[in-house]
Parts: structure tokens; sequence; C-alpha cells
RNA sequence: CGACACCGCAUUUA
DNA sequence: TAAATGCGGTGTCG
């Protein structure tokens, strides 16, 4: 499918997969996910040096999108991510009405985006530990969005590149649904390549996304509100009591200037 | 298409097609389903007499196959039929492997034909009502067959007569798919009409078909179980505590004995 | 190309 | 229990 690294490539994303090193995939199973226990980022073991040492360098993201009354009426979205094990780590947001119809897929989709958009401004602070940046590899940096939704993870991997190829139709023919999302979506992955920024996504079930499954599920009661007339800042309250550090993304303002939205 | 009859015609499947009463389709607009409030039993409303009373004459057997994994590896299959309301006029059966392939033209066709000769069976009995047959014009009889499978429908009805016409080959030169079931299911009607038994065909959506389609389901279930080694009690189990009375038909014993089954 | 079915997967809910 | 959001496929015919 996608080129197999060399044992010690210092690269682990690859053609928007995310690929473990051959030793550390060898020595602890499954997912790679790590917590740097000196500031709290989500990382992946990515390679082990000759010396033995760990090198964690690809950052990861954990994200979700939650729609109450999905299909019903009245609906109202969110999504959640979590950059970090720390509540400064993690942002909710509830839907802005620009983003046109509230559902699962376009609240999950919208989570991955921002989860890419925020993921990718913390990975830039450095961690006290190594007092430098997480990356140890020059100017490349990694992202990994974690998601449950399939849906998201072959939109952007499988299927988007065959719609392209199809005079953008689904195989039963029609249009793609949420288009203006993901193709928006592509485009920033594309460019952040260009800049030598490598995102990368990985499906996990849903029970192993259960922090931004809960933030997300949080903002789109923020949203529930918010539509029912509560003042924004009586909306938030509950988020920020529960969690006083939480980082509030008032509303996801790097989507705002999305065209086509609707 | 084919003739209309007469306004009070006591015939209403003519050339296997259901033909409602002019007046009573004038009266109830859209399919005309009707359940004797006697012995439940699904009629139509087949024409109103010259003192205005509505004559039920018609019986109706809803039909539908399932196939759990229809195309890929490991197929099961199963049909469910129901001649009335009450879980005792239902009934579900999986496949044996004697009819060859498992698809799901194959189990809706195997539908359809179990529901005739099932609903035959069951429209015999004299209604608590009437205290006799629901026939009310001497010996004919007529049956409806309801399906959510176009494919049924028109192989019985359109292709079928196109296809003997012009050398047993498809429309594409080929030989047409599953001629064992459908040639010997259009014997069998042949037959019955000899003996003024009119068995018709009426395609629905498959949202009108509802209960056909859960019976249909639970067969499948109860075959993908059988195929998985599950003892034969145990497969059925749950089929018969979730409805008691249910008409478990343990397998389709009238096509046992078809030819060139495969 | 069109139509009707039959599914499979993941999620979002009520 | 049951429904909606979305994608992928096969079975079949005209």
């Amino acid at each position: 499918m996608y080129p197999i690294p060399n044992r010690r490539s210092p690269c682990s994303i690859v053609n928007r997969h995310y690929q473990p090193c051959y030793e550390v995939a060898a020595r602890y199973p499954g997912p790679q996910f790590y917590t740097c226990s000196y500031c709290g980022r989500f990382l992946t073991r990515t390679y082990i040096s000759e010396s033995g040492a760990i090198h964690c360098r690809t950052h990861v993201v954990f994200t979700d999108g939650a729609c109450l009354n999905n299909g019903q009426a009245n609906p109202s979205a969110g999504w959640g991510i979590a950059t970090g094990a720390s509540t400064s780590q993690c942002y909710v947001s509830p839907f802005d009405c620009s983003f046109g119809q509230r559902t699962n897929q376009r609240a999950e989709l919208t989570g991955a985006y921002e989860g890419m958009i925020r993921g990718l401004r913390d990975m830039k602070k450095s961690c006290p530990h190594y007092e430098q940046l997480h990356t140890d590899n020059g100017d490349r940096m990694e992202l990994l969005l974690v998601t449950d939704s399939e849906y998201v993870t072959k939109a952007m991997t499988e299927w988007l590149p065959k719609w392209k190829a199809n005079d953008m139709k689904t195989s039963s023919g029609q249009t793609p649904a949420n288009l203006d999302i993901i193709s928006h979506f592509d485009d920033r992955v594309e460019f952040l390549k260009k800049q030598d920024v490598h995102v990368g996504f990985m499906h996990v079930l849903r029970h192993r996304n259960e922090l931004a499954d809960k933030l997300a599920k949080r903002a789109a009661e923020v949203d529930r509100k918010l539509m029912h007339g509560v003042s924004r800042d009586n909306a938030f309250d509950k988020v920020i009591a529960s969690s006083p550090d939480l980082a509030v993304s008032d509303f996801t303002s790097t989507f705002e200037r999305l065209p086509n939205s609707r």
C-alpha cells in the first residue's frame, strides 16, 4: 500500500498513514501512543536509536465530533480535541451556524480539522524536558490525527483520491457529501506537506477515544444551550467550571472563512 | 398494459397483475391491503357490490428474502412470509444448501415461491366471520404475492415471456440467471391457473414490506448460525423465543425436489 | 446509463 | 429497542 520504511526510519507518517518503526512495533504491540511525562503532550514512540533510547517525534491529537439529535429536528453539534493530558491542552467548541447543516459527519470532520490546526500550534511549543521541540529531525514535523470516525480517515486517505479520479463522484455515482469541508481539509494538508509538516490519520474504535469523546459531547451541549437562547457566558459556564483551565475555543474561527460553506 | 376490468369486475388479478376495482380505487387510494378483523388474514378490497358492500376476495401474502454477506464470502440466506397479522400466519426458513448459491435474488425468488405455496394453504382455511372461505366467486381463488423485489416481479411478469420468445436469452444475449427457480415458479403458476387459482405479483418499496423483511432477516440469521455449527434447536431458539407461535418452516421442503437446482 | 434489492463497515444519536 | 449520517460492495435486469 505505502512504502515500508527503513528499520530506523526517522519518518513515521507516510502518505497520511502512521507507519510505526519496525523495532518499536516489535517491542510494543498496538498503537504507539505515549504521554510525555514533562509536558503531557501525546506522542508516538517513533524509533529506537543505536543507543536503545526511544525517540518520540510524532505528535498525536485525539479528535472527536458529536451531534445531539443527529438526523432529527433541532440537532446541535460540537467538537473536542486533546493534544495532551492536561486540560489546557484540551479544546472544545460548539458549532457556528456558518458551518451549515449539523450532522455527525460534519462534526467529526471539523473536529479532525481543528485538531490539525490547534495541534500544529501546540507542537511548536517547546518541552521543558528537551528544552527544545519534540522534533529532532530538523524542520520536519509530524502530526497524527486520531479519530474514531472511519468516515474521516477513509475520506482523507482513500476516498478523496478516488473521487478526484472519478469526476468527483462516489462509487454509486453521487456527489460526495461534505465536500466543502473535505476539500478544504485536503488543501490544507497538502499545503502543510510542502512546508515539511506531515499530517496523518489513524482510526481507532470509540472506546479508545474517550477523552475527545467527552469533550465533544460537552461542546455539543453548549451548542444546544446557545440555540436555546442561553447567553454565551452562561452556555460555557459548566464547561469552564468543570475544567477551569480548559482551552475553550469560542467558535472555530479558523473555519469561518471556509468558501462555499453550507 | 393489461386490460382494464369492468367496474364491478369480480376479478382483480389479471395476467399476473393486481387490478383494483375502479370504484374501490377511487374511494381508497393506494394499495388496497386490508386485514380481516376476524381471522387476521391479509386481503384486498376487491370490488363493491350493488348494495355498496365491499367484497374482499383476493388474499395477500407479503414475502421477502434476505442474504447476509451477499456477494461476499460466507453468505447466509433465508426467507420470511406473512399471510396474516398473527405470528401463526408468519413463516420463516433458512436456506438449505441444496438451493445452490446463496444470493439475494435467489432468496427473494424463493420467498415469493414459498409465499405462494403456504399462502394457498392458508387461504383454504375458513374464516369465522364469513363461516366460509374468503372467496365468494365459486371456485376461483386469487392470491397476490407482494414483494419489494422488482427483480422477482418483473421476472415473473415481463421478462420471462420475452426470454421465452428470444431463445431463452436476455436482451444482452446472456442466459438469464436463476432459471431453475424462475421456470419452476412459472410452471407452478400456470398449473394453478388451470385450477382457477390465480396468482399475481405486486412490487412495493422496501418500507412497505417491513414485516416480511424482518422475518427474512431472522431466517438468514438462523442460516448463519447453522453454518457456524450451532445446533438446529439453538439456532432457532431466539426466533421461537421472540415469537412462540411463529410457524417455523424447518427447511423449504417444497423446493427440495426442484430439478437442476444449483 | 438507469432501476430495485441484498448487504458490509464505522460513527452519531433517541 | 430504533433511527440518521456516510462510505464501500454484489445480485440482476432493461
